[in-house]
DNA sequence: CGTGTAATTGAGTCCATTCAAAGCTTGTGG
DNA sequence: CCACAAGCTTTGAATGGACTCAATTACACG
């Protein structure tokens, strides 16, 4: 397996991936995380697996999920390229993460941790405040899962993907409906209908399905709450 | 204002306090922390605050909200005893935080957060790991929103509280209904309602309404996923 | 161009909500 | 120590937003 020595590595196409403080290069240039492509849909750890490594996202959209007994699921969070995940407070996984695309990730063990940490303190600054990111969109997704509507939901969910990517008002929806259900609570079918309303009323445009423009986003920032 | 040495001051009274790797304490027997005193009601710190302290529950029950313009209200959280809450990404806080009981709080300046780190490594993985269990919990508290019943919500909201608190079966809430309305998405009158057919159901006792027996925790477990 | 998957649209249902009222606690002052 | 007031909790009836079930349409891929 190839060996990267720091996430700013010219072998990385995507700008994005380098942005803010979720950029964790190591400025002693040595291996410290190692290159892993998955194809849509394969998974990075399951439910339940030890939970040995954690990841960042350089291409791609990763997903973590928790499903039910009764298959009920749910989808805590997207990882978008700079994103990290995998890092939990236990032993093992409580959700699994599945590609929702082509995906390359960088891989760090976990048990290399503070070795890493005590070698290049700025790594671990780093992945706290990486770490603190990821807790204030889940409290923020919390507010959205408990006391917005459907309406509310969409445009919350439309609004943060577009200010998490590089496109402007034009947002490209690397997961399919039934994802963006699961994220938000809702059904597949109650996600199409909102889209629909979002269209006749003028909030969005949508390009084949998978291309949303953000057409009055003053209008979207007030659903937003 | 009186400061604290370490988290296992002999002034700290509740053995609840000191649990597991959130027992931040300093083996260098500098002050690290000042001590906070709050009634019932008191705000620790509003949203909109500049975000440059954060804060371990030693006594009482604190909650993080999130108000939405036209009222409705969401609690992301309830901090307990040994918990660590306010350090947000941020540089303003994005919730408040108010004391649901008599609190009482140790209080940890951010500015000071490197210097804490650098001369106690200790600090700093007990702060990560304490972050991480807060991202777990956040995760978990998703699925609630998003995928699960009245009922369960109740029951994994009672299971959660048992397992935090060193009361066996039984569970005193220190927060009223709205408050647990407000943390599960519901509205009071469905929490009324819920903990009523629960007791129906025989799966919880009601002693005075504060104090709840898990009579059959087999069956709440079961409601839990 | 055909096939399978994904997305949309429609009709009816249901769980939690809203609105309303009664019952219960708790704290305070006489 | 009791009585009252204010707030909290419970209970009831009717409503509604999202869901379920069902069918059609659009899209992607060989």
């Amino acid at each position: 397996m190839q060996t990267f020595t720091a996430f700013n590595d010219s072998r990385v196409p995507d700008a994005v991936a380098l942005r803010g403080a979720a950029n964790l290069a190591n400025a002693k240039d040595r291996p410290i995380g190692t290159r892993r492509v998955l194809a849509r849909g394969e998974e990075v750890f399951s439910d339940g697996d030890p939970c040995t490594r954690f990841y960042k996202v350089i291409v791609g959209t990763v997903r973590t999920v928790r499903v039910l007994a009764d298959g009920r699921r749910q989808i805590d969070a997207f990882h978008l390229p700079g994103d990290v995940f995998g890092l939990e407070s236990g032993g093992t996984h409580r959700f699994a993460a599945e590609a929702v695309n082509d995906v390359v990730l960088v891989v760090y063990r976990r048990n290399r941790f503070s070795d890493l940490v005590k070698s290049d303190p700025a790594f671990g600054e780093q992945l706290m405040s990486s770490t603190l990111e990821s807790l204030d969109r889940a409290h923020e997704h919390a507010v959205l899962l408990g006391r917005k509507t459907a309406l509310e939901r969409m445009a919350s969910f439309l609004l943060n993907l577009a200010g998490r990517t590089a496109g402007g008002d034009r947002v490209e929806l690397a997961m399919q409906r039934g994802d963006i259900a699961d994220h938000l609570g809702l059904t597949i079918e109650t996600v199409s209908r909102t889209l629909g309303q979002m269209v006749r009323d003028g909030l969005i445009r949508l390009k084949g399905g998978r291309t949303v423009i953000l057409a009055d986003k003053a209008a979207l920032q007030l659903l937003n709450g």
